[in-house]
DNA sequence: GTTATCTGTTACAAAAAGGATAGTACTTAC
DNA sequence: GTAAGTACTATCCTTTTTGTAACAGATAAC
């Protein structure tokens, strides 16, 4: 199913392609927005999230070959790492906030119906 | 406006959730972007998006069930079938542009360092 | 020396998503 | 009656994603 004709291929479903290909899937915008209080240790943003040591790992090191986190070791006393938004990751301010002033009236119109 | 107590938090991460449980996934929001030039008939659909039928029909049932598309028969020789964004849709514009900016602006950074 | 914390990783399993191919049912055109 | 177009559905299979549990190396507290 490789129709890749010109009219198949606008740029409006490239670029929303592009986008899901970044920041699709269940986690990576979950993350983002947790992190938006505050750079986070590993194990607390496991536990604010939700979201499991293996599943964190993954996510994490794909957000930061996109540049959307940074990893920060410290030498503490155990060694403890600080993962923080980038500048770049504000980029994603306006999807993030659309999604969330969606997310909040979905579900208004949802309870409203019941 | 950026206030971000944990309350706020967590309900920003619950919106988003909300938010991909009804247009998450490789295609919903393809889809939207595809109609928004018009209705198109299913085949119509799974040509220009590129989709097979399979899971063209997969979708377009779960997007009808959230108020997002109609499907309307219309009773031709051969019998047609158009689908059309519903009105309640269009509350999902500022999501899809937000994306399709961002696909866009990601996809210049992507290219301008190579 | 056992337990606990931190940051992960590894192995295994399950589930969800997606895709390929073909087929159904109907109608028109040739 | 064969082909082609409409709108799907069924079956089977592969890939991707997600989850659980355990473990590892380091450091520190008890």
């Amino acid at each position: 199913m490789n129709n890749h004709t010109v009219e198949s291929c606008s740029k409006a479903k490239m670029a929303i392609r592009d986008t899901l290909d970044v920041v699709g899937g269940k986690w990576k915008l979950v993350l983002i927005s947790v992190l938006q209080s505050g750079k986070k240790g590993f194990n607390e943003l496991s536990r604010e999230a939700g979201i499991s040591p293996r599943i964190l790992s993954k996510e994490l090191h794909e957000m930061e070959m996109n540049g959307l986190v940074s990893r920060t070791v410290c030498h503490t006393k155990p060694i403890t790492v600080q993962y923080e938004l980038t500048a770049y990751s504000q980029t994603l301010n306006e999807v993030l906030i659309a999604m969330q002033k969606w997310g909040h009236l979905h579900r208004q119109k949802i309870i409203s119906r019941e």
